[in-house]
RNA sequence: GCGCCCGUAGCUCAGCCGGAUAGAGCGUCGGCCUCCGGAGCCGAAGGCCACAGGUUCGAAUCCUGUCGGGCGCGCCA
């Protein structure tokens, strides 16, 4: 937790403190040191309400706890230089204001932190396995899947820089009845377009998309399929086809997640699981286990009796499996891989599905705790003012594709990221299309071109861009560039709790913020035009900004650029 | 009917392990470019934080209920 400047001051003031905690019989109250940034400038840079939360077991009024921990504070050798003032305002608020020379240093070991300023936060490094979109291979990605996408991907970026172990992996669904329709689907579709009349399949895949497909089978196979095409000819023409298209469609999946910057450790094919009999190994072991009886000629996992609402069929009464018996051994199979958590992205339409797994791995003496099951709400799609639903066939479908076509990936990225997972969102395309260059991510990309070309500025007159930043001394702070040391000392916090909340939008409300305060910075804090060693130091503070913008945009998958293109070219 | 999620500015949404005067972007109105990038800054208007109770010194935040919206409740995946 290197530069982790907010953390160093907790647990001084805890050491600071001590006596006063053990005096009181409350040894645990150090853990209870919360501190935070008041909203009101005149209530110093740093807060806690420690006295307040002490009132209630101390049985003392706040304000008198408040007055014995400031003089503590103010006596404490530990805070000796850091601390210029400590006050205690309200019902028991201690606020305290740093010195200029604290927060410079604080500043200074942030810069010389580098990659690492904010990193290694997670109390407790884990082995993740996080598995996202997970879209069946038998159309194109929605912006419903663009959501998850940029979620996950965001996700692992935090995690990982978190100091967490992350793996990501995609479970392609490319088995069982959804498929075999696909196959036939695409078989009929391949045979029309080549002049002979096989039969579309009932509820089959309707739409161009198969179409285009079959197109792209026959520009490069021509019609050497048109015999397994037909069923009265080849039983198992369905089979056939599905396979070459679950290809055609992984292969164009893969490439438009990774043009949005999205990509996976592992790809892992369902199919799999049922040749090598992973499934049936998985059954077995649950028979075994007595968790498993007949009923009504099928085979049935009492999910009840961990929690499920009902017990559920694994093997249907025509012999064939159902989804979650795979996914069972699925499941097992991540975990026999030596992880310790498995994170998963479902869409909302699934939540009901997270009791039933969590039972089946209880079943299998698997601890549920390390199964994470993240919801994440449907995106709506709005037209004209109208809400729709997200169909393939109504035709309603916004395509992963098409989105990043109309306002770009980084647009994209950062609009999905910014609104919480659990909130349900609107997306109307033509109103992103118009705004997207007014999209809070240019706010945010603008204020890390803007230091960037300062920055050259500064090389160019030699005037010292990569001067340390405490070159000389510097007795003064302007308010402005006290904001903005102290905004990015928050920096560290942010990554946490992101990583910790899973919540991607901790970062982006974060980089505004910065963004916010780094603007302000700029209109009144001369940089290059400053004495010498003011610009020295104020350049080095840019350095510093830029690292921790361009840092929090890398965190969500969004770009840093050294230079805006101007509007309207 | 039961379960999960959501209800905060005109719009899209942050904030939700309780804290001081509730925020941002967009939109509206008024200022600021001989000066490091005006995709910016400064100011103004705009809120019973869905509603009603409860817990607390203190509630947008926690608990209960009501209303409104979304999603589930398959031998589909």
């Amino acid at each position: 937790m290197s530069g982790d400047y907010l953390s160093l001051f907790r647990s001084l003031l805890g050491k600071a403190w001590l006596p006063r905690f053990q005096e009181w019989k409350q040894p645990g109250m150090a853990e209870k040191i919360l501190i935070e940034r008041p909203a009101a400038r005149g209530h110093g840079d740093l807060a806690t309400n420690l006295a307040m939360i002490a009132a209630g077991a101390v049985r003392r009024p706040p304000r008198e706890l408040a007055a014995e921990l400031a003089d503590d504070a103010r006596q404490a050798t530990e805070l000796a230089g850091h601390i210029e003032t400590v006050e205690i305002a309200g019902p028991g608020f201690i606020n305290f204001t740093l010195s200029n020379k604290s927060l410079l240093g604080a500043a200074r070991e942030a810069l010389a932190a580098g990659e690492g300023f904010g990193a290694g936060t997670a109390p407790k490094p884990e082995k993740i396995l996080l598995e996202f979109v997970s879209a069946n291979p038998t159309g194109q990605l929605h912006a419903g899947h663009a959501r998850y996408a940029a979620y996950g991907d965001s996700l692992r970026r935090i995690l990982s820089f978190a100091g967490h172990d992350v793996t990501t992996e995609f479970y392609i669904n490319d088995y069982g009845s959804q498929m075999d329709l696909f196959g036939r689907s695409l078989a009929s579709r391949y045979a029309q377009e080549l002049g002979r009349d096989v039969p579309f399949p009932d509820k089959g895949y309707l739409g161009d998309y198969p179409v285009h497909l079959a197109m792209r089978i026959i520009a490069e196979a021509g019609d050497r399929y048109l015999e397994e095409a037909d069923p009265e000819l080849a039983p198992g023409a369905g089979d056939f086809f599905k396979l070459i298209g679950r290809d055609l469609v992984l292969e164009e999946m893969r490439r438009v997640l990774e043009e949005f910057r999205v990509t996976f450790d592992n790809w892992f094919s369902e199919r799999t699981l049922h040749e090598s009999g992973a499934v049936k190994q998985s059954l077995a072991e649950l028979e075994k286990a007595g968790e498993m009886y007949e009923k009504d000629g099928a085979l049935w996992l009492s999910t009840t009796r961990y929690g499920d609402d009902k017990d559920r069929v694994l093997v249907k009464e025509n012999g064939e499996l159902t989804y979650i018996a795979a996914d069972i051994a699925y499941h097992r199979d991540k975990l026999s891989r030596g992880f310790d958590r498995l994170i998963n992205i479902w869409g909302a339409d699934h939540h009901g599905y997270v009791p039933r797994m969590k039972a089946a791995l209880e079943a299998l003496s698997h601890d549920s705790e390390k199964l994470e099951v993240i919801i994440g709400q449907l995106v709506n799609i709005v037209e004209m003012g109208e809400r729709k639903q997200m169909s393939k066939r109504a035709g309603t479908m916004v395509t992963l594709s098409e989105l990043i076509d109309s306002i770009g990936v980084d647009a994209a990225r950062f609009f999905l990221v910014d609104r919480s997972h659990d909130s349900p969102m609107d997306l109307d395309i033509d109103k992103a299309r118009m705004q997207s260059e007014e999209n809070p991510v240019y706010y945010v990309q603008y204020a890390h071109a803007r230091i960037s070309s300062i920055l050259r500025k500064a090389r160019e007159a030699g005037a010292g861009a990569d001067r340390p930043l405490d070159a000389g001394p510097r007795p003064e702070l302007a308010v402005q560039e006290r904001d903005l040391i102290l905004k990015i000392l928050e920096f560290p916090g942010a990554a946490a709790s992101a990583a910790m909340t899973r919540g991607p939008q901790r970062l982006t409300a974060y980089a505004r913020d910065l963004a916010a305060i780094f603007h302000v910075f700029y209109h009144n804090c001369p940089v290059i035009k400053a004495e010498s060693a003011t610009a020295a130091s104020r350049l080095a503070l840019c350095r510093l900004t830029r690292n921790v913008i361009a840092r929090c945009l890398g965190l969500v998958g969004v770009s840093a650029p050294e230079a805006m293109q101007r509007a309207g070219d």
